[in-house]
DNA sequence: ATGGCCAATTTTATTGGA
């Protein structure tokens, strides 16, 4: 990416639920250090801005870009090229309660760094806030986004199918796999974006979060939740996307793989 | 008892994550 047109070239993306970037700063900067991703999708980054450790990103050579609070959620984007246009949250009022979307522009690309509201429970009041975070979504893509380059990526909350999930019959209608979800899933995708993990591989068996409790990792009862979605450009232009399981054996990692595209 | 979480803040409990 040297060149003006370098988003036209082949890039590759990293999308990374984090969970706590100060906690994480080593295992981060070893991953970027090693994959040299042109653009990196953090969430759940837990800080406040202006505690947030830049530095130490910008000595890897990134640009960064933050929406983060204290204590949870919380987005950064980092890049290798300058950021054209930055939106924090969504384009239009009312503001969002939590600090979850991050809208970067990189060499004509827009690109959504997302951190979906978990929803809590489907009796709990963060339920339906979840769905219509994601109605939304949608309706800013529609009202600011048509005819764009762009990439949605991050931590979305839900299982887009029953086989992105280890154990399907359990988690029928949970949280993650209810209708309702599902549906406002594919509301936003609607608008024109297609899954590049699924371009590459349509089996079940991969998953991107493995619960810290009841040993999911060593169990590999995991579920798919990251996810990069771009529209069609951009999708046929995605020549891999990868779980990068080492990640969960390195010391102290997250509860997330990171999700690792290339594009041509 | 054949299984045990993790991180941040409100910190020696509580809240939220998924």
């Amino acid at each position: 990416m040297a060149d003006s047109a370098a988003m036209a070239s082949s890039f590759s993306l990293l999308t990374w639920n984090v969970n706590s970037i100060r906690v994480r700063l080593d295992n981060v900067l070893s991953f970027l250090d090693e994959h040299q991703p042109d653009v990196a999708c953090l969430q759940e980054t837990r800080v406040e801005d202006r505690l947030f450790p830049r530095v130490p990103f910008m000595e890897l050579g990134y640009k960064v870009s933050l929406n983060g609070t204290k204590g949870y959620a919380g987005v950064a984007t980092l890049t290798k090229e300058e950021v054209d246009e930055v939106q924090s949250g969504f384009a239009d009022p009312p503001a969002d309660k939590h600090r979850r979307i991050l809208a970067v522009e990189v060499q004509g690309v827009t690109i959504y760094n997302l951190y979906a509201p978990n929803g809590t429970s489907l009796e709990s009041e963060n339920f339906p806030y979840k769905l219509d975070w994601y109605a939304r979504l949608r309706a800013e893509l529609d009202a600011h986004r048509v005819g764009q380059d762009v990439i949605v990526c991050g931590d979305f909350n839900v299982i887009p199918r029953p086989e992105d999930v280890w154990d399907p019959a359990a988690f029928e209608e949970k949280l993650h796999c209810t209708s309702a979800e599902r549906s406002a899933l594919t509301h936003l995708t609607d608008f024109g974006l297609k899954d590049c993990f699924l371009r590459h591989q349509t089996g079940p068996g991969f998953f991107t979060f493995f619960d810290y409790q009841h040993r999911r990792w060593e169990k590999k009862e995991g579920m798919r939740i990251d996810h990069i979605y771009a529209t069609p450009g951009l999708y046929g232009r995605c020549r891999s996307v990868v779980h990068v399981a080492e990640a969960r054996e390195d010391e102290g990692p997250s509860d997330h793989l990171p999700v690792l595209g290339h594009f041509d």
